[in-house]
DNA sequence: TTTAATTATGTCAAATATGACATATTACGA
DNA sequence: TCGTAATATGTCATATTTGACATAATTAAA
């Protein structure tokens, strides 16, 4: 089962809700995890592609090189604001995310 | 010009960058606006065709009423995170919010 | 209008996120 | 290997968001 993932998520700072502490995410918790990862996952490849620094990328959006790794680990304590703020400032337009959302953004 | 709705969205609270301070607002700060907006009325538009009322949308979510109205007006001090959620314990996909962001979806 | 239900607005203490910073760890050439 | 740039991890004071609550304004039905 999730046991593996569900620690993980746990390792990460996740509060899981106690109904879900033995059935499982409820269907809710596990699309909102899931946007976070996605999110976060687009960030590092694009900033990748960019060649840029994760120091460079927080620059950019006033923030600071820890938070941005904390970002892309897909950490909890970071805000969909702030990783929205920063796809953006990558250059990823409204509809890109919307894309992402959907499935259908290919992320190189 | 945006005089307008500069003046529309300071008494909602947001802060406008000193830089588009007079030249207007970036397109990442117009982008990040119009994806709460976008969000905030997919909320009441769900939330009004399932026949909530606030209270009880806000019960379901486990917050207050208040901050449900405060979501709906657009106001800054909330976070897309509480938007997203809301918007899941609604019955809006994912996907469906994809389709939102990519301006694909008829929210009726 | 009068009433009741719903929604809007404002305030508060507690919880959480913030950038800054220090430092550990990893990656990768020379 | 060594050295260095990049990334990861942890802590802190400050700022922002949180749900709760009070209460005003709006809406709608009688």
């Amino acid at each position: 089962m999730d046991k593996e993932k569900r620690k993980e998520l746990e390792e990460k700072g996740f509060q899981i809700g106690s109904a879900a502490e033995f059935l499982g995410l409820t269907p809710e918790e596990e699309a909102f995890i899931e946007i976070r990862l996605e999110l976060s996952s687009l960030i590092k490849s694009r900033r990748n592609k960019l060649g840029w620094t994760q120091q460079q990328l927080a620059t950019a959006i006033g923030s600071s090189q820890s938070r941005i790794a904390k970002m892309e680990a897909g950490d909890s304590g970071i805000t969909l604001d702030l990783m929205i703020k920063t796809l953006l400032k990558l250059g990823v337009s409204k509809q890109e995310i919307g894309k992402l959302l959907e499935g259908n953004l290919e992320m190189v």
